[in-house]
This record gives structure tokens, sequence and C-alpha cells, in this order.
DNA sequence: CCCCTTTTAGAATGATCATTCTAGTGGCAA
DNA sequence: TTGCCACTAGAATGATCATTCTAAAAGGGG
């Protein structure tokens, strides 16, 4: 069963370590955010806030991932799941004022030079979001060659999304990317191989 | 004429706000990496961290714009000028060990959402990267009408490959995702309009 | 040389940080 | 009830933070 105190600090750690990075949020505001004394922490994450970040990111990324494969799997083809998923994206922006975002990509730059730990952490879960992507383009019918290569250059159209819409507070940038990624994933299917994407 | 202790605080800033994030930069270290007193940084930049931080944003996010604009400008078509620069990227970051990357990412996502001041400068910069790019593939024969949106397309790949690559420690990424740019804009430049990015 | 401004130098300060610690409360099993 | 364990609560601690401050060195023009 799900320790409910457990989870309220990892949805608030989520939430400030996407909005503040991994350095520029601290333990006290985690205890007022998540209404957990600071003992509770430690209870719960006796390796501090390392192990806070690693188990966040991780929860993160999985409940991220699963929520992406939903909005995906609605759709009848990849062309349209793609394209529902950065309309996805840029609608939780626009309703959150430009808060709710990947929970992994700030505290992934932050620390990818300067903390192994947590670096190993964030590329076991983008390497997991890269295996589902790859996998649904395939099923999908693109080519099984060149469907891990498209499934990357998705994920980082989406993240590159979500940096530009953030800074920009627009969804202008994560729109047009979007209906790119379709347009570059449409090539890929036409029966018409000739302007395929080569691998 | 340059001020060449500012020059090295600006440089020193720049490569540890980029691996360590803004708030996990303390101004101690960038006083010991840039040889430069603490007392010199507050002489230069009387504002303090932020104004250091906003001047470093513009300046290395200038230079930035200026190192791809060259490597871009050395093809003669912009398919090729978009390969090189993910190449140029995938071998920058190999050749520094993963730290060599975009130094407005980390801070941006940072900023984003908790600091108004830093957010409007990352934004400046990467506005003035996107109408540079936009520019550019306009006159390399894209349709005006589709230009800014291949454009962003660009520079958020570009961007979703630093943070990628940096995480897995791994070109891999951001090779992959630099040919199917490529293959974008090559469908985009085909005679036969049929499969072309629709706007 | 003198004078004046720029720049260096780092100690002092008070705030905030992660972490540890002690003392508890609440609930459940025996 | 008694004992036990999970959890709460936040004060105490020492480190590190950004910033301010005083003092002097460096540099250049007269």
């Amino acid at each position: 069963m799900a320790n409910s105190t457990r989870d309220r600090i990892i949805d608030a750690s989520s939430a400030l370590f996407l909005q503040r990075g991994y350095a520029g949020t601290g333990l006290k505001l985690i205890s007022d955010e998540s209404d957990a004394p600071i003992g509770s922490l430690y209870h719960y994450f006796p390796g501090g806030k390392r192990e806070l970040a690693a188990q966040t990111l991780r929860a993160s990324g999985a409940a991220y991932q699963a929520l992406v494969e939903a909005v995906f799997d609605a759709e009848t083809d990849v062309v349209s799941g793609v394209r529902a998923c950065f309309s996805a994206a840029a609608e939780a922006l626009r309703l959150s004022d430009y808060a709710d975002a990947c929970p992994v990509a700030t505290v992934a730059l932050e620390v990818a030079s300067s903390d192994e730990e947590l670096r190993v952490v964030a590329a076991e879960v983008f390497e997991s979001w890269l295996a589902s992507a790859t996998k649904r383009l395939r099923d999908g019918g693109v080519r099984p060659s060149a469907a891990r290569e498209l499934a990357t250059t998705f994920v980082a159209a989406l993240e590159g999304g979500f940096l530009l819409s953030r800074v920009a507070r627009s969804v202008g940038p994560m729109r047009g990317i979007g209906e790119a990624i379709a347009s570059l994933l449409e090539g890929e299917l036409a029966p018409d191989g000739s302007r395929r994407f080569k691998r």
C-alpha cells in the first residue's frame, strides 16, 4: 500500500525540483510544501536530499512516461499519437502557467556533470522513455532500423519544446515543434520511400 | 577594449553555471576558477550574482550563436548546415567529456518559473537564436511560412540532444537527432511538395 | 614625484543550508 | 494495561551561502 506522507513528499519534491532545480530547492521548502516535518523526510529517505531526489526522479519519470503513453495510445496511428503528445504538453504548460513540464530535465542538466549517482538515475529514466517510444513507433509501422532514432528525436524535441515554451511563456514553440515532428513521421510512413529518413 | 579580468569571470561563470546550475554555483567557486577575488566580482557586477548570471547568459548566448552561425555558414546548403551543427555539437561534447553544451539551458530551466528577470534574459537569447536560424533557413530555400517553425524545431532538437547526450554520456542521441532533423529539412526542400511540412 | 581612480584582497556578517539529535506522539499487538 | 515500533516535531549544529566592508595595491596622467 502506498504511504500517503511519502507520496506527498515525492509530489512536492517533483514540482519544486522541476521549477527551482536541485540545489535551488531547500529541504525546508519541501517540508513546508508537503506538510511533512523534516524528521519525516529523513525517516522516509534516510539518504537525505540525494536519495529523495533519486526517488523523485524515478517516480515522476515513471508517472510521466505512463501519462505520455496513455495520451499516445489513445490515438489510432503514430502521427496522431505524436501530435497528441505535443498538444497535451502545450495544454499542460498553459493551464499550469508554464510550471507543469518535464520532471527530469531541470535536475538532469544540473547534475549531469557534477553528480554521477543522480546522472545515472536520470539516464535510466530517459532510457526507459526511449525504449517505450521506440516500441510504439515500431508497432505503428515505422521501419525498425529507424525507430530508435525517431523516438530519440521525438523525446528531444519534446524536451526542447518544454525549454523554449517555458522560457518564452508561450505554447507557440511546443505547438510548432509538434507539427514538425508529426510531419517528419508522416514522411517516414509514406508508401513512397524515396524521401524516407535513411538508416 | 575588453576587460580581461571581467572576461575571465564571465568565462568561468559560463562553464560553471552550465555544469552546476545557478543555485548550485557559489561565488566562491567562480572566484577560485577565474582567479579573481570576490571583491572583483562585485566590482564588475555590482548587482551581485544575479547580474553576473544575466551578463553571462547574454555573453555566452551571443558567443554560442556566433559559433553555430559560423559552422552553419561554412556549408553550402541548409541540410548540410544543420547536419554540421549537430556534428559539431556532438564532437564538442565528446571532446569535453560532455561538459561543453548549451550555456543557457541549465540556468534557463532553473529560473523559468522562479526568477522573472533571468527568465526574460534567457528568452531574449533564445529569440535571437530563433531569428538567426529562421533567416538562414529562409535564405536557404525553405518556404518563408515554414521557416520559423522549422528553426524552432532545429533549436529544440539541439537542446534536447544536449540533454540526452549529456545525461547518457554518449554522442549517439545528438548524432541520431541531427540525421532526423536533416531528413526533415530534406523533405521540406524537395521539389515535389506533396510531403512538405504544412503551414 | 604626487594624486586619483580602478581594482584587488579577503575578513566579517548574518542568513540559509543539509543533517543530526532528542523527545516526543500515536497506534497496534500481546 | 504494557511494550514496541513507526512516525512526528523542530531545535541544535556546523558548514556554506551572498553580500558588505575596510584597507591597500596598482596604474596612469600631471
